[in-house]
DNA sequence: TGTACATCAGTGAACGCGCGTTCACTGATGTAC
DNA sequence: TGTACATCAGTGAACGCGCGTTCACTGATGTAC
């Protein structure tokens, strides 16, 4: 199978042409911006090219969560394995900033099949991997891992949307070393026992 | 000014109609599933009036980006008037949770006129009360209030985000206690005071 | 009080467009014999 | 080695739909005199 058959009547790999270019329209003008026939146009392939691979817009997308889930999974392990959950958290905001496409795909389950026994599997493999390098974090204050590793996920998750939405670009030049100055605030505080909060 | 106008010719306050009908279908299906025709047909008005009153889509969703981060900025300022910092992002989690399709709306600016003169305005208020009220934060580690600020909407936003997503769930029912519980852990420390708040 | 006029809000018919979907088809590839 | 056949990938014409936009219009309201 040759990587690139060009001028024939089979383009080879269609279907990972099609997940190419939606991922560049979703970045560029977002997942709604999509369309099958504008898909198939940049491809260069016919407009009932895209249905036979993914069925409908529905399908693409949950191969995009799919693939998302996947490949997030795979850099959190990788990352929590070798540090602590920061390096965990840092990963997190790496892959949202590096694949915007997959990013707001993934979380915006109204848009796929979120039901997809794929989808369902690689979710829940990258949120244990998640809530697993919570457990590394030494609990200083007491709190279980799950605590932690609902906080730290809302912190970069946010640190992330906001990055993107274009919020935080005042801020820094790297949304990675925002997130590492943020998170030493918010967990790792010199005088971690500080004077309690007034309310 | 009759408050209801019944079977006239002039509808009476269309204008707030139709934004009031954009809510709930932003509410119920995003900001994309929004079509003028259907906003129309909704409000029992003719399909071009909408144009009357905001030109096209971009104008609507920019009078509901206005209006709010305005209320976004009021429940802001009362919050944080009276209480802390953490009031103030308890309230934001509350505004995002009530207001879900302000909220959508506000934070995706390609939506909408970003660079409308009121939009700005409001923004900058919301923005100028969100830091104000993060100097109210001691700062036990020595982080600035802008560190702080930074950090606590990173972590409310991120935790509003995916509330609305659906992702949090199951981990508790109300997403302002999960706010609660959550801050704590992050901004708390070990001996920060007082017995845990357990979810 | 009444009349004339300006202004504004909403109408309804018409248009062109891009979309998803269907379907009979054709070109290419692989396999059985 | 060659032939026949099944399978699969992609084509292209056709369809109906909802959309935004335009525009001449009409009904209601407010104001000047």
């Amino acid at each position: 199978v040759p990587a690139v058959a060009k001028a024939s009547y089979h383009h080879g790999n269609l279907r990972r042409a099609l997940l190419d270019a939606a991922l560049a329209v979703i970045a560029e003008r977002g997942p709604h911006a999509l369309s099958l026939r504008d898909l198939a146009s940049r491809t260069g392939v016919s407009h009932a090219a895209p249905a036979h691979h993914f069925g409908d817009k529905a399908g693409l997308l949950t191969a995009v969560a799919i693939e998302g889930y996947e490949r997030l999974g795979d850099e959190l392990e990788q990352a929590g394995s070798d540090g602590d959950f920061l390096d965990a958290g840092l990963a997190y905001v790496r892959f949202a900033t590096r694949n915007p496409a997959h990013f707001q795909v993934m979380f915006q389950p109204a848009l796929y099949r979120a039901d997809d026994p794929a989808v369902e599997a690689a979710r829940a493999r990258t949120s244990a991997v998640l809530y697993g390098t919570a457990a590394t974090m030494p609990a200083a204050s007491g709190a279980s891992a799950t605590e932690v590793g609902v906080g730290g996920w809302c912190l970069v998750h946010g640190l992330a949307t906001l990055w993107l939405s274009g919020n935080l670009g005042a801020l820094a030049d790297d949304p990675v070393d925002l997130a590492r100055s943020i998170a030493s605030t918010a967990f790792g505080g010199p005088d971690a026992g500080g004077p309690p909060r007034s309310s």
